[in-house]
DNA sequence: AAAAAACTGTGACAAAAGTCACAGTCTAAA
DNA sequence: TTTAGACTGTGACTTTTGTCACAGTTTTTT
């Protein structure tokens, strides 16, 4: 269970992992399972920690007065569920964290995580890269939603995530891309017919 | 004028800032005088520095193939302008960075700020602050631009930064919601009269 | 195996935002 | 101080996207 972290970890690092420093890792996080729709974070709550998953999906999301949820982030094998916001600044968090699929974690404190962090260079490196990618990420949606259309972002999003687009229904998409499933469902069809 | 960044770097730290760390900082800063619309960086150029814009004002932007820009980042004083992806990944730039106003700016390349982040503890805490800055910003953009409508949007903006709304015209600030300025001018005067 | 729930598609209409055209104001440069 | 350019506002119209309603299909639960 722990193998899929560790190799996760040695996939962003050019420094070795140790033996004794994967015991260390082992330590701090927990296998924590998910039924669906079990929330990890709710709305109000501080987010503590961080849950990497190691087989399954997750879907972070507000509720607005009307109940319509709007889906901002999907997380699938390998990436980290978590509120940034809510555990660096230590707020409550606006979002709901929950498993859409039958999830298996490994959940880890923010203050442990630091403490590896400061501990265990590779994992350094690793935080450094991570957050490269989250920048870069982040910018490319935040660019997407300026300068394109919802099809061009579906077409974007078809492009940069693929493996969303086959595991994910279409009303979960059409939210996360910030359209309405009917909107979805009719852009798809005027792409079908041709 | 070399006092702002080093200002700039201890307000983002708790370790100290040694005598020489600073004169090696200064070494690998250089400043740089923008004129208005003068590009620090072109579409199809990879970018190499960063700028810490010093006095004045710079843009981020794509132009369409209609030749219609769409401006996806503002910086002010005390910011660090860059194409972040370009930057990290070495490919070609998708955007153009030009200055808005007469600017002043401390360029640094980016290999320069790498080792000077190797070697000197305060410029690691401070760069990955930034990065968490960076990652917590993106965040609620992207939040609001799937949660929110284009007037929720503008006052959001109004909320989170106001200086903007200041600095820059009518037509910047709807370009960066992502709406076109007839549309921020309505939102507006709906709000005037009332 | 049946029932319930979740998911998808589509028509009719409403609302939001965009486009185009033009006028008026403000600012900066000659 | 005049002139050009940049900026803002607004009306008329178009396009895109959203809303509502309902039907049909698929998946999950009992």
């Amino acid at each position: 269970m722990y193998d899929a972290l560790i190799r996760y970890f040695r996939s962003y690092t050019s420094n070795a992992l140790l033996g004794d420093e994967i015991d260390l890792i082992q330590r701090f996080f927990s296998l924590t399972k998910f039924k669906k729709r079990e929330f990890f974070l709710q709305e109000g709550e501080v987010c503590t920690y961080s849950a990497f998953i190691v087989k399954g999906a997750m879907r972070q999301y507000t509720v607005s007065e009307k109940g319509e949820e709007h889906i901002i982030k999907l997380f699938i094998e390998n990436w980290w569920a978590s509120d940034y916001e809510s555990v660096l600044k230590k707020t409550p968090s606006i979002y709901f964290i929950d498993a859409w699929e039958e999830t298996d974690a490994l959940l880890v404190a923010k203050t442990d995580l630091m403490y590896l962090i400061n501990r265990i260079p590779a994992l350094l490196e690793w935080i450094r890269k991570l957050d490269n990618n989250f920048v870069i990420d982040a910018d490319r949606r935040i660019s997407a939603s300026i300068r394109l259309s919802a099809e061009e972002r579906y077409f974007d999003l078809e492009k940069t995530h693929p493996e969303f687009i086959q595991r994910f229904p279409q009303h979960i998409i059409a939210s996360y891309l910030g359209i309405n499933r009917e909107t979805l469902s009719r852009i798809r069809s005027r792409y079908v017919k041709r």
